[in-house]
Formats: structure tokens, C-alpha cells, sequence
RNA sequence: GGCGGCAUAGCCAAGUGGCUAAGGCAGCGGUCUGCAAAACCGUUAUUCUCCGGUUCAAAUCCGGAUGCCGCCUCCA
């Protein structure tokens, strides 16, 4: 089946064809380097990785490139306050986004821009746009008149009339048309600057993409993408000032990940409700965060709340019991070949073919990792079947199931992102940050959990009981499996 | 004021013309268990905000109403 993808340009979903026959370009606006990144960041990135990786498991060569911001107004106000330079402080921002990008399992993009590395394709660009006469100077800034393109505003689906009835354009003298944007900014006294044919200067906000784009993917690419809110006026800019000046379409597929709600309202700097990303993954497993950002479609937006993460965290337990059960069954059938039976796993292999080829349906129609995610939650109760199965009549039969059933997660896990760590270590780090919330002693867990094992040992069941009941007062819960108990906070 | 999106069970959330409306959480009954937990089996929306229309057939298409949200200003 052809990967489908929506069109914010046309509204619609559409085929998606390469422009290279099996090769995809994606590139995708990444963060401005002045702050820390937040969990609406973590949503964009969660879901252009799981696009990258579907698009890469589908067998594209696919470039994906992702730029840092690292020289704007927000930039320079910052580095002021703090005395440091501009370089010094993007520098650290960009290296804590990729500490945060890493413990979300998120990949690194295969070119990783800086807007202050492309200052000479930024300039070309504007040059081209100056000769066909799109492009004016007033007193050092250079424009990008709007009234010179006649199919402004066609990516946001607006029209100039409408927007200039609009109360919320700036007053700029120097401006021809008050829609028109800047495409290099005079810089004033002390500010960083690079030389330009108009003087000193640094780059508008919406040229560095054109300019790196272009670069890294050429005139014309496979698929631009970010967040809704780049929708107008970044992409819109950027796509009139590529066209314009290269002559040539600009990106040919747009896409756009709806918001992360704080209480149904939008999480934004301005409103002051933003959560870090380190902050919510010192509180939750990174994969909870992973596991919420794909339980919606890529463009609902999603409510972020405490008792969503619990939700997320209770389905990402349920997947990992799924695979500790198997890895259990695994070990106990390991070596006991009982013999016989053995083509009675060729039903079961169908089965599993049609779990992973219905998710990779899923993820082939407009990147649905919700409905991806549900096959997914199928197959762990069929695995939990069959490691059922699998402990009572450990054949060969069975094992090869086992393996299959696993071979399936690890597809599951590697397109998601998710499922990366062994159950154990799962379960133990899971353990450990949930203790940490509640502020619990670890060691004085474990040592009630020994009494209590002598007290089971001596069928002192009385004993046993009440020590259960202790600790789930402080919500811990207990499961006794063979041999061992093991536990966890609810 | 202009433009756009959404409304599905107690909660979260897929499904965009036709099989029994995915999946997760929570709940209930059962199996298993010393007791539990987990797991497994069964169960929980005759119905998809409301009102009209198109169609043999609509949660799904069209029109209208109501409610919520977003963009138009830096923003993922």
C-alpha cells in the first residue's frame, strides 16, 4: 500500500510521491536555542522521528534535516542578560535539546544545520530575490514585498485583502506593504553581525530555512514539516521567498503536528504553562512521554496532564509485561526440547505476519500511530497467550512462536521508538523513579519484602498478609511469582 | 473582524459511505493464586453533540444550530 500523507497545502491526504523514486527529503523547522525545550518540542520531535523511522523501515533513503535557530531577537535579548555571547548561549541550549532528544529515544536528523553556519546561502538567496525586484533595501533592512508574489498567502489560505483588515500588523515606516517581512535586519550598536552587500546586518527569521533547505535538499523537496503554529507566517514566508526567488516549487508536502493543551488551553511561552522535557522525564520513563505523544494522532492536539501520563505509563506496562512474559516462556522452554508438533506454529506465524503488516498499514495511512498502537496492544495479549502456552508445553514449536511474537515487538518498538529497554531494566527503572515521587526508602521496601518471604515461608499467613497490607498503603504492590516476589508503585 | 479545526462509552482515543464502532485506563463477573497482583476468558456505546437533507445504506457526505479550540504577534 502507498504511504499516504495529509497536505496542509491542499487539505487533504494525499499518495505520497518521492520526487527520487525511493528517496524522501524532509526537512523540519527545529528549535530556536535560547530555553530549554518543552514537552510541546518532545511532541514535534516524537513525531517526525516516528515518520522518519516508518519512512526508513518502509525502505526510503530518506534525508531528514532539522536546524537550530541560533542567532535571533530572543537570542541576543537573553545572552545580554546573562553576559554571555550569542554563540555561548545557543551553544548550550542546542547540547541540552540534544541531552533531551536522546532520552526520548529520539533519532539524530541526518543533517543538523545552524542557521549562523548558512549566512552566505542566506545572502544568495536574497540577492536573487533583490534582482528579480521581489526583494527591496530601506536604510539597511531588506524586505520581501509581498505584493510582488502573487500566490502569497496559498500555504495558510489567506488572502492579502483579508489580512491587511486585520488589526495586528506592525507599523513600520520602511515597509512598503505592512505584510511585507524582513529578510535581513540592520543590526544595531553591538549587536552580532555579518557583512552583507547591505551593510552589517543578521538574517531575518524565515530565510535560514529557505536558505538551508535548499542547501541540503535543493530547490524543491519531498516534505516540509513543524508545528501547526509555523503554519503563518514561517512557512508561509518561506515558501513565498524559495519560490520567488528559485523560480521552482518549494516543498511539495506540508505537514503540521497539532499542540500539546495544558487543561485544555495551549502551552506556549507566553502563557508561562510550559513543562521541560527533563523535567517530566525526571518524573516519568521517557517512553511515557513517547507512548502519550502516539496514543493521538500526530495532528489532534493532545491534553497534557498528570493523569494522561498515568494512563500512558499503565499502557506502557501493560506492552513490557507482554514481553516479560515472553522472555520468561523463553528461558523456561530454552532448553527443553520436548519434540513433536512442529508445524503447528504456521497458523500462529500468519497471525503475527498480520499484527505487524496491519500496523504497517496503520503507520503507511497518514502516519496513524494510534491505530498502530492498537495492533500493537493486540499482539501483546496474544503474546501473553503464548507465553502461557509456552511455559506449560515447552516444544520447539512454541519457542519458534516465541521468537516471532518477539521479532514482531522489536519491529513495533523500533518504528515507535519505544520498547528499547529489557523488561527488567524497565521495570527497575521504573520502580526507582516512582519510588523517588513518593518519596520511599528502597531498602526498607525490601526488607519488609524479606520479612514477609520468611513469614510465607513459615505459612505464617496471618503475617504475610499484614505486611502486604502496609505497603499497599503506600501503594506498593506486591506479585509473587516463583520463587521471588517481585514489586511496584501504583 | 478574517481563516481553520474539533465534538465517538465514566475517562483517553482510532475509525471518514456498507462486516459484530479498534485499542488503553477505570468498572463488573469468572479462571488462576495460601491471599493478592499480573495474565487469560467474558462483560461495559442498538449508537457516534443536536436538527434537517442526500443515499438502497452515514459516526462517516451536504446544510444549519450549539459548544470547545487554534491561527492572524515570538511560539513545536
Amino acid at each position: 500500500m502507498a504511504q499516504k500523507i495529509y497536505n496542509t497545502k491542499t487539505r487533504r491526504k494525499e499518495v505520497l510521491q518521492p520526487l527520487h523514486e525511493g528517496a524522501i527529503g524532509i526537512y523540519v523547522c527545529g528549535i530556536t536555542a535560547y530555553d530549554l525545550c518543552h514537552i510541546g518540542h518532545a511532541r514535534a520531535a516524537v513525531v517526525f522521528d516516528v515518520i522518519f523511522r516508518h519512512l526508513k523501515a518502509r525502505g526510503y533513503q530518506v534525508t531528514y534535516v532539522k536546524n537550530f535557530t541560533d542567532i535571533d531577537d530572543k537570542i541576543i535579548e537573553r545572552a545580554g542578560r546573562e553576559g554571555v555571547t550569542t554563540g555561548q548561549l545557543s551553544e548550550r541550549y542546542i547540547r541540552l535539546h540534544d541531552e533531551d532528544m536522546a532520552a526520548l529515544n529520539v533519532l539524530t536528523p541526518t543533517v543538523t544545520p545552524k542557521a549562523t553556519e548558512h549566512m552566505a546561502e542566506m545572502i544568495e538567496l536574497i540577492k536573487m530575490l533583490e534582482q528579480k525586484g521581489i526583494a527591496y533595501e530601506a536604510d539597511g533592512d531588506v524586505f520581501f514585498g509581498v505584493d510582488r508574489y502573487p500566490a502569497y498567502g496559498g500555504l495558510s489560505g489567506r488572502k492579502l485583502d483579508d489580512m491587511m483588515a486585520g488589526a495586528r500588523v506592525d507599523i513600520n515606516d520602511k515597509k512598503r506593504n505592512p505584510l511585507d517581512f524582513v529578510l535581513w535586519k540592520k543590526s544595531k550598536e553591538g549587536e552580532p553581525s555579518w557583512d552583507s552587500p547591505w551593510g552589517k546586518g543578521r538574517p531575518g527569521w524565515h530565510i535560514e530555512c529557505s536558505a538551508m533547505s535548499r542547501r541540503y535538499l535543493g530547490d524543491t523537496f519531498d516534505i516540509h514539516g513543524g508545528g501547526e503554529d509555523l503554519v503563518f507566517p514561517h512557512h508561509e514566508n518561506e515558501a513565498a521567498q524559495s519560490e520567488a526567488a528559485t523560480g521552482k516549487p518549494f516543498a511539495r508536502y506540508w505537514l503540521h503536528n497539532g499542540f500539546v493543551k495544558i487543561n485544555a488551553e495551549k502551552m506556549s511561552k507566553s502563557l508561562g504553562n510550559t513543562f521541560s522535557i527533563r523535567d517530566m522525564i525526571s518524573r516519568y520513563h521517557p517512553e511515557v512521554l513517547r507512548l502519550f505523544m502516539l496514543q493521538s494522532h500526530y495532528r489532534s492536539p493532545v491534553d497534557f496532564s498528570e493523569d494522561s501520563l498515568k494512563e500512558a505509563r499503565a499502557a506502557l506496562i501493560r506492552g513490557y509485561t507482554a514481553l516479560q512474559a515472553l522472555k520468561e516462556a523463553k528461558k523456561q522452554a530454552g532448553n527443553q526440547d520436548v519434540g513433536g508438533q512442529r508445524e503447528s506454529g504456521s497458523d500462529e506465524a500468519g497471525r503475527w505476519d498480520e499484527f505487524v503488516s496491519k500496523f504497517d498499514m496503520a503507520l503507511d495511512d497518514d502516519f496513524n500511530t494510534a491505530q498502530a498502537l492498537g495492533y500493537v496492544f493486540e499482539a501483546a495479549r496474544q503474546a501473553n497467550q503464548i507465553a502461557a502456552a509456552g511455559k506449560k508445553m515447552p516444544d520447539a514449536a512454541l519457542r519458534a512462536q516465541l521468537d516471532i511474537a518477539a521479532g514482531a515487538f522489536v519491529h513495533f518498538g523500533n518504528v515507535l521508538g519505544v520498547f528499547q529497554s529489557d523488561p527488567d531494566e524497565f521495570f527497575m527503572a521504573d520502580r526507582s523513579i516512582e519510588a523517588g515521587k513518593s518519596g520511599l526508602d528502597v531498602s526498607w521496601v525490601e526488607m519488609m519484602i524479606a520479612k514477609r518471604q520468611k513469614a510465607r515461608d513459615d505459612k505464617d499467613w496471618t503475617l504475610a498478609d499484614d505486611i502486604r497490607k502496609e505497603l499497599a498503603d503506600k501503594n506498593i504492590m506486591l506479585k509473587d511469582s516463583a520463587g521471588r516476589t517481585v514489586w511496584s508503585v501504583d
